[in-house]
This record gives structure tokens, sequence and C-alpha cells, in this order.
DNA sequence: ATGGTGACGTCGG
DNA sequence: GCCGACGCCACCA
């Protein structure tokens, strides 16, 4: 039989493809699989997914850029640090040029 | 089975 | 332009 997917797995897998020094929101990854009126739950399953070493919880900010989730790394300045390793300019908690790195699925994915 | 929660987003005033 | 409230759906107790 095959394997129950749920959301969760498929926000792993979007999460995954997303590339080095790009970032990428919650409500753009709702709207790829489809529940983009409640980006929540995108969140929701970033909290498992950041469990996951293949899965770069830190490359998903909100809409805005902003580094909402770094308090659940364990360790507040842990999010940011990542993004600056991979190129990422991020000034108090919010990426800059965001909208210029912005990973969409749904583009990036049209194919 | 029901209720509450939540790393957001959008609308209204 | 800024602030407040609602909605949304899946997981957990």
């Amino acid at each position: 039989m095959a394997k129950q997917y749920s959301f969760f797995e498929d926000v792993y897998e979007v999460v995954k493809l997303i590339p080095k020094g790009r970032a990428t929101s919650y409500g753009l990854i709702a709207n790829y699989l489809g529940t983009k009126l409640s980006a929540r739950m995108v969140g929701w399953a970033m909290n498992a997914a950041h469990g996951l070493p293949d899965v770069p919880a830190h490359r998903v900010v909100n809409r805005e850029g902003l580094l909402t989730g770094k308090v659940h790394f364990g360790s507040p300045s842990r999010m940011q640090e990542l993004l600056e390793a991979e190129g990422l300019t991020v000034v108090e908690d919010k990426i800059q040029h965001f909208k210029e790195i912005v990973w969409d699925p749904m583009k990036e994915l049209e194919n």
C-alpha cells in the first residue's frame, strides 16, 4: 500500500528543493501545496520539518522575509547565521532584498 | 470525536 | 500608513 503522505511530507519536499542562497515564504509554499488560504499549516509543518537535517527550515520565512521562526531553532541567532552563511544579508532578523532572492516553487517548479 | 493551537496572510477601519 | 481581528486547515491532547 502506498504510504500516506501527510501535508508535512509535501512541505519537506518543497523546502528541500530550495537552492542555497535563496529563501521562500510560508505563503508561497502554501500556495504551491494548494492550502494558500492557510499558510499557517506550512509553518506548522516546518515545526516538525526543522527536526530533519535535510529540511532547511531556515530558508523559509514569512512574506516579509522576516525570520519569524528563528526562536524555534533552539537559538534565536542560529537562523540568521545560517542564512548569512549562504550569502544572504540579514538585518534585524530580516532578509534584505528578500523579493530578489525569493524562491517561488510555483515558478521554479512550474515545469 | 471535539477543542485548542499555531514558524501566516489578507481584509477592514 | 498603521493597527486589530478573522480565517484557514492539519496535528496534538
